[in-house]
DNA sequence: ATCTACCTGTAATAAGCGAC
DNA sequence: GTCGCTTATTACAGGTAGAT
């Protein structure tokens, strides 16, 4: 019997989606050719290993002996890279990662100036995506781990979460603004103008949508990052959002408490962490760029 | 450089199921 | 029965890596 971890993972995945497209999407394949990589496997093992006849897609009786061993091979070979790496040590590794536009914008950048200080050769990967998308990526084994907005994340059991600390995010217009300088404003004043935002946070919609009671609320002005949305802001009568970190706020931008909502509102504070796979252990490299993550956003006020 | 085997994606098709 | 939807399978073609 021909072993591809490969079509294990498919199977593992398999085993966990029960559904051949849902499997599919999460490690990335077209269905058809993880039908075909599924098909391979029972062709290896000599045997079928999923029940087609279930509406579960149950595995068979081989087809559990195979999973078993399935899932102790691909962590097993996800351990002996791990320990190779630790063996080589970490000057001539490679660590690839994903985050979310907000921790893109600001922790990322400082944490990997820090980690490129202590590990020159290190070669560092990471890529800007939606959440939705940093789950499936994960799960595809394309990122070791990613930063983002973890509220989708905490309650499966496929992930572990490290929470970072929570940052209250505010509206916020340009100095000379008509709002600029009167402290209090009501939500009518608030969307008497264009509201432009990012991708962040994710609960801004839901406060977008009470404040305004229309739940098809949407933004005026939509922005993929919080540069582009600084610089709209800055240039028009657009109310923005900011969290007070690196998106570039804070200052010159003038921060607006709006007088119905409450100063304690959780939908008001970001939820970001550190999300990785459960059941597999960090590279050394992932643990060290996670540690100046943790670093940089413990001592950012 | 060429051949070969293998992997993958697209498109077409079949089967199952629920709603009408 | 038929229509629409979802899911699984198959045929075909293209790309790629390894062997020669």
């Amino acid at each position: 019997m021909h072993i591809d971890l490969r079509q294990l993972r498919h199977f593992i995945a398999l085993a966990e989606h029960r559904s051949f497209v849902a499997a599919a999407d999460a490690v990335c394949l077209s269905q058809s050719a993880f039908s075909r990589s599924i098909q391979a496997l029972e062709h290896s093992a000599g045997c079928r290993l999923v029940d087609r006849a279930s509406k579960e897609l149950n595995p068979t009786k081989q087809g559990l002996i195979v999973l078993e061993h399935a899932r102790r091979l691909v962590s097993g070979a996800h351990k002996l890279a791990n320990e190779i790496a630790l063996f080589n040590g970490l000057e001539a590794g490679e660590l690839r990662f994903g985050a979310g536009p907000a921790p893109a914008a600001w922790l990322v950048p400082r944490a990997i100036a820090a980690f490129n200080g202590r590990y020159p050769k290190a070669r560092v990967a990471f890529q800007v995506e939606h959440w939705q998308v940093l789950g499936k990526r994960l799960q595809g084994e394309d990122f070791e781990f990613f930063v983002a907005d973890t509220r989708h994340f905490e309650a499966n059991p496929e992930y572990r979460t490290l929470r970072l600390k929570p940052r209250k995010w505010h509206f916020c217009c340009r100095p000379g603004h008509p709002l600029a300088g009167r402290g209090t404003v009501s939500a009518a004043e608030l969307l008497s103008y264009p509201i432009a935002t990012n991708l962040s946070p994710p609960n801004l919609r839901k406060v977008l949508v009470d404040l305004s009671g229309r739940p098809d609320f949407r933004p005026d002005i939509e922005c993929e990052n919080g540069h582009g949305l600084n610089a709209v802001v800055l240039a028009s009568n657009a109310i923005g959002i900011a969290s007070g970190l690196g998106q570039g706020v804070g200052e010159p931008l003038v921060a607006l408490t709006v007088a119905e909502l409450p100063e304690d509102l959780e939908e008001l504070h970001t939820r970001y962490g550190i999300v990785y796979r459960a059941g597999y252990s960090l590279s050394p490299l992932a643990e060290a760029m996670i540690g100046e993550l943790q670093r940089i956003d413990e001592e950012t006020v």
